[in-house]
RNA sequence: GGUCCGGUAGUUCAGCUGGUUAGAACGCCUGCCUGUCACGCAGGAGGUCGUGGGUUCGAGUCCCAUCCGGAUCGCCA
């Protein structure tokens, strides 16, 4: 008999009672009782205990030298534990294995911390020692639940005639939206490749050429400031259709998540998923991926302070800003130090010039502003809100996009203190009609809010010379309990639209024909209507198995510095092979 | 680039208004122990308190600078 295992450490019970097996894996845990040594071995299947005694004192003194980590294989007799010894929280509690034969395969230091679930360590030191936190059964777990969901995804396109097609990791860089890895072609001086945010552009040709469905588990790259929900280096489903509309597009991706949502988690989804157009998501929740979860949807004001006397609220609607609130369920009575504490943070999180509030209790309303104002405008808006007796009003006032965003930031703040949020609903939510483009104060210009290959919505047409701002664009998000699953777009198929488009965006002829000329060529030989999605793989994984963080759900993640620290990429590279690809450092690369 | 929080034993953390020899838990090492599974018991090792400077009779503690980590705003078409 080899050492060939038969058997992992997850998977031995009763069924195997008698049998001679072999079981390979990590020590888990040593207890040693003197006479008797218990060894939990571990793999990634599960645990399970195996038995030295003084039956055999020579392999007895072998596994005493058994460490934590220790790499071992055990020959033995599967034995059926007593009642009284059995590990009911262990799927292999019932047996254990009573040693014959020990193999060391390798010792081990003691690792820089414990491999347990449930201990919280340092990232840095998680980070260069990934290859000890891949041995957490929470992290394992986390990488088994991806692996499982990708063949999902695989099998699920695969049977609606998708095809899976590689794009390049190597292309042009198209300086629009976020900054781009760069890699240099040593054979054409002076030149470089990008590393796709999103094969974007490709997907779209391969629709001109007819493959007509694609779907593709693909690496991105994005060379921004990283979050814990935001890595360098992502995945993506990334999808495309021809011949399709919005409504195809709902329909197959409702049933994507439905699938992976029971296959995987055991849940049944409702569907279809509710949709909300953009407009009413930022007037409702101050976001335009909204946690539906809970309810404190925000109340506009404006009118009812216009003319009031409290310069603040009617400046601010004078210059055409907002006035807004929201109902805090059952604050009424919120103590004034809590309130101060509040309107600071609120005023650094979110950049807010002030909180206003309106107390409600049994001597009635009282509102912070109170005495600027008329008692019935402090009335109208506690009612406006929804508030009842009992209940707090915040109101924020501002310019009309950032007071929005604030108060939707307010909102989940409110609803994540006060635990108004139900943890127990997954609300996925489809929000549509976006707007096509947004005026960018910085530069100056317009620029595309999803990508510059949005189609409008064609009712909208006649305003794309005169108000673009105001023209939707037939493109949609995903959203789940707040958080971005994904978006995509019916794409523009016609090179004068995408033309007109470059127009709106500030982008000539002759840019336009430099930087994408291949797809602006490519339309005039038949381009079908097409559109797509694309959903962060990472994320859906992340929300699935409940982790707060992508690094959690990535085998090898980044640090937020874009750093590795187990293989310490970045490094730098030699002279030789910065001159072979015509490089030079500044004085600053130089000295760091 | 801005803001906030943190850096003390291998790990997680405590360390008050500055005060004598810097602690706990887990881990590690040694010994004892034949039914443990958070084994138990006894003993032990382990610290440039991130780094540099300053204030002070005296600094883990206060001040300045700097490095590192994380969160967050900007950014992420």
């Amino acid at each position: 008999m080899s050492w060939k295992r038969t058997h992992t450490c997850g998977e031995l019970d009763l069924k195997s009672k008698g049998e001679q097996v072999v079981v390979n894996g990590w020590v888990d845990v040593r207890r040693d009782l003197g006479g008797v040594i218990f060894i939990d071995l571990r793999d990634r299947y599960g645990v399970t205990q195996i038995v030295f005694d003084l039956a055999n004192e020579e392999l007895h003194k072998k596994a005493e030298q058994l460490r934590s980590e220790y790499v071992i294989g055990v020959k033995g007799i599967v034995t059926e534990r007593d009642p009284d010894n059995v590990n009911p929280s262990l799927p292999t509690g019932k047996i254990e294995v009573r040693a014959e034969e020990l193999t060391i395969w390798s010792s081990a230091e003691t690792p820089p911390f414990e491999i347990k679930d449930g201990i919280e360590t340092n990232e840095e030191v998680r980070l260069r020692y990934r290859y000890l936190d891949l041995r957490r059964r929470e992290l394992q777990k986390n990488l088994i639940l991806r692996s499982r969901v990708a063949q999902t995804v695989r099998n699920f396109y695969g049977s609606r005639q998708f095809l899976e097609i590689e794009t390049p990791v190597l292309m042009k860089s198209t300086p629009e939206g976020a900054r781009d890895y760069l890699v240099p072609s040593r054979v054409n001086p002076g030149r470089f490749f990008a590393l796709p945010q999103s094969p974007q552009t490709y997907k779209q040709i391969l629709m001109i050429s007819g493959l007509d469905r694609y779907f593709q588990i693909v690496k991105c790259f994005r060379d921004e400031d990283l979050r814990a929900d935001r890595q360098p280096e992502f995945t993506q489903i990334d999808v495309e259709l021809s011949f399709t509309d919005e409504e195809q597009i709902y329909e197959i991706h409702e049933e994507l998540m439905a699938q992976i949502w029971k296959d995987h988690l055991n849940i049944e989804l409702p569907r279809p998923f509710p949709r909300i157009p953009y407009r009413e998501a930022i007037s409702r929740f101050g976001t335009d991926k909204p946690d539906t979860r809970f309810g404190v949807e925000i109340s506009d004001l404006s009118d009812l302070v216009a003319d009031c006397g409290f310069k603040i609220f009617s400046g601010t609607v004078a210059d055409g800003g907002n006035v807004l609130g929201i109902t805090v369920p059952g604050q009424g009575d919120m103590g004034r130090g809590v309130i101060d504490r509040l309107t600071e943070e609120v005023k650094k999180t979110t950049g807010a010039g002030g909180l206003i509030y309106i107390k409600s209790g049994d001597d009635g309303l009282n509102c912070s502003v109170g005495k600027f104002l008329e008692e019935k405008t402090v009335e109208q808006m506690f009612e406006r809100t929804g508030a009842e007796r009992g209940d707090l009003v915040l109101i924020l006032a501002g310019k009309r996009r950032e007071v929005y965003r604030q108060m939707g930031t307010l909102r989940l703040m409110m609803g994540k203190r006060y635990d108004l949020i139900d943890t127990g609903k997954l609300n996925f939510l489809w929000v549509t009609e976006f707007p096509l483009v947004e005026w960018d104060q910085e530069t100056q210009r317009y620029h595309a809010l999803h990508h510059p290959f949005t189609s409008p919505v064609e009712e909208d047409l006649d305003k794309m010379e005169s108000d673009p701002a105001s023209v939707r664009a037939r493109a949609y998000d995903l959203v789940l309990n707040g958080n971005e699953l994904g978006g995509g777009s019916i794409r523009i198929h016609d090179r004068e639209m995408q033309q007109r488009m470059f127009n709106v965006l500030g982008i000539d002829e002759e840019e336009a024909q430099e930087k994408f000329g291949f797809l602006l060529d490519a339309f005039t030989y038949g381009a079908p209507p097409h559109g797509g999605i694309a959903f962060g793989f990472d994320r859906i994984i992340m929300l699935m198995a409940g982790v707060r963080s992508l690094r959690d759900v990535i085998a090898f993640p980044k640090n937020q510095k874009a750093q590795s620290p187990m293989d310490d990429a970045p490094g730098k590279v030699d002279e030789k092979q910065l001159k072979e690809l015509h490089i030079q450092l500044s004085k600053r690369a130089k000295q760091e």
